[in-house]
DNA sequence: CTGAAAGCGCTTACAG
DNA sequence: CTGAAAGCGCTTACAG
């Protein structure tokens, strides 16, 4: 293929201009003032580069140097809100310090991480912040042993300490819960996805020491677990057989956006209403959350929060900020939004 | 500092076993066939390579071949739904190809989005999908004269045919509207955004003409428009205002996702009700028009089916398959809901 | 104030 | 069946 408008480098600015590489790179690179490049070579050079539409390419540099001024973003599931959301709170900061990123989501699949990990590794990311899985134990220690900066987000890995930002899942659980106590429900369900991320642990235990401190039982039949990525019509088939076999039950905690969303589409097609005959809470906030009628109370991830402190903390580690071996871990309050789906309990049908 | 766990390169293995680089880059490249390597040695190299833990580097390889194996995703907005499921199905398709994807939103804003094709550009993407916006005119021309392979997403560049993947906007437009009218409806006002791109022209048009084939008249008072990027109480506290300035309005066409819910707020702080106040319909799917009591009337998208198209065809030209100059534009149709938030006008209040 | 040259880690045409 | 060597486009220590 002829490509008349072939890419044009240094050495072509250089030979245009009588000089060296070595002149160009200087001022393209901002260190004229530094090497005391003369005011007018700079502008020459500049000049020309302006002219000609040159850009230094990259994978040179990269090369050269070893800095992408990329950054890795792992994250469980790009479509969902939550996520969807940190990157582009992350992204926006990204750029704004200089670093493309690039994205994937592991669908909490530990292959498809440990394959995004290693990828992202020799194209030579300058950092990553991930959203870790559960079998992904050896991988990040690893990324802490060879100190690669990272920060973890969402989750942390058991066993290894290392820089994070997460939500106090535990804490939300708790409020959650004793939200509803308070209101005067005692047959409370749990609906919650099978693993064991700190960060649905953490809601759950939640959940059952709120439950436990209240002195209210939780039966089995009242927890129903779902493995991640369920077909949405199978997990409200499931929702809505679990209500069938829970008559009485009088509230439902759901520990996720997506489990919440699937919850009140198995509520509804189950001619159940909020809250006369069921109560709900759930994590995380959305649009169908705040504008549904009842409103569904929440414990709300404040994400931009959660976005800005990670990219934060990882380009101070690029650049070495903190001592290396020093760890950093952010904790980040949930807000309980109270809305109407929970409210005192008067009287309920079921 | 010391890196004890220096990266390991093809040297270090073929020093080890006493062989070429080039020996060890044939195997590594799956080229020892072609090259016929004796099948010992092809071993020998692999078990190094396996116990060592070698990762070519991507920054030599991009630099002697010219392949990134990266594609970049320019979106509007990785935050808003339709973009976030767009990223999601690009991203699994690119690397179920071997492609990683940088990916980065313009925020609409015609400076960001130019920033964003150079820097990508020069750190040597293999190929573009693009939501452009109005002002990357030339950039696009750039990007076409130079042979770089790039796809447009969701809106065209009115006045340069390039390869494409949009939704037939203006039958969205027509369809949602046509329906109303079927309904009853001949007041109806248009909520959309200020835009001269595409997709939100083809709306726009949809409705206008539908109305002009019902002969229905759509005064100036009716139609009320945001710039992008407008606040969320903004943009609500304005749609309640053109609410309350347009009592006798039946029915109200909002052309995008975002706009569709925070008109939902709107009507719900005006203490109005829908269908019986006023009746809605909304471009774009999501969890709260799906299941809002009542649901709302929708112009969904095909999302899968438009990210998967996209970089279908993206791949296609990044590998030269389409001739060069030959375009591929491919429009794909909204799929019309009917929901309960625009029945048959009875009797509204209003 | 400016330049010649080494080297980052690969791929590949050529040689044997 | 295997290897020596050039070269991709930069950065930078060193020299003058």
């Amino acid at each position: 293929m002829i490509n008349s408008s072939k890419k044009i480098s240094m050495k072509d600015i250089a030979d245009e201009l009588n000089l060296s590489i070595t002149t160009v790179s200087f001022v393209v690179n901002g260190k004229s003032e530094e090497k005391s490049i003369s005011p007018a070579t700079v502008k020459k050079v500049n000049d020309l580069i302006e002219k000609r539409g040159f850009n230094p390419n990259s994978a040179a540099r990269l090369l050269r140097t070893g800095k992408s001024k990329t950054i890795g973003l792992i994250v469980e599931d790009i479509g969902n809100y939550f996520f969807a959301n940190i990157a582009k709170t992350v992204g926006k900061a990204a750029h704004k310090n200089g670093y493309s990123v690039i994205l994937s989501s592991t669908e909490n699949n530990d292959a498809t991480a440990r394959e995004l990990i290693n990828k992202m590794k020799n194209s030579s990311v300058d950092g990553f912040i991930i959203t870790a899985t559960h079998g992904l134990f050896k991988e990040i220690a690893k990324l802490k042993k060879e100190n690669v900066p990272f920060v973890l987000l969402d989750r942390i890995m058991p066993g290894i300490e290392t820089n994070h930002v997460i939500l106090d899942n535990y804490s939300g659980g708790v409020q959650l819960t004793t939200h509803l106590v308070n209101n005067g429900y005692s047959k409370i369900g749990l609906v919650s996805v099978v693993s064991q991320m700190s960060n649905v642990i953490g809601r759950e235990n939640g959940f059952l020491e709120a439950m436990r401190a209240a002195k209210l039982k939780v039966p089995a039949k009242t927890i129903l677990k779902f493995p991640f990525g369920e077909s949405r019509l199978d997990t409200i088939a499931a929702i809505k057989r679990y209500l069938a076999n829970n008559p009485n039950l009088e509230a439902v905690f759901f520990t996720t956006n997506d489990l919440g969303v699937l919850g009140i589409e198995a509520i509804q097609e189950s001619n159940l209403k909020i809250p006369m005959d069921i109560a709900v809470v759930s994590f995380d906030d959305n649009d169908l959350f705040r504008l549904l009628n009842p409103s569904i109370t929440v414990a709300a991830q404040p994400i931009r929060e959660i976005g800005t402190r990670a990219i934060e903390l990882l380009i101070k580690l690029i650049n070495g900020e903190p001592e290396m071996d020093e760890m950093t871990g952010v904790t980040i309050k949930p807000t309980i939004i109270i809305r109407n789906s929970s409210p005192k309990k008067i009287l309920q049908r079921r």
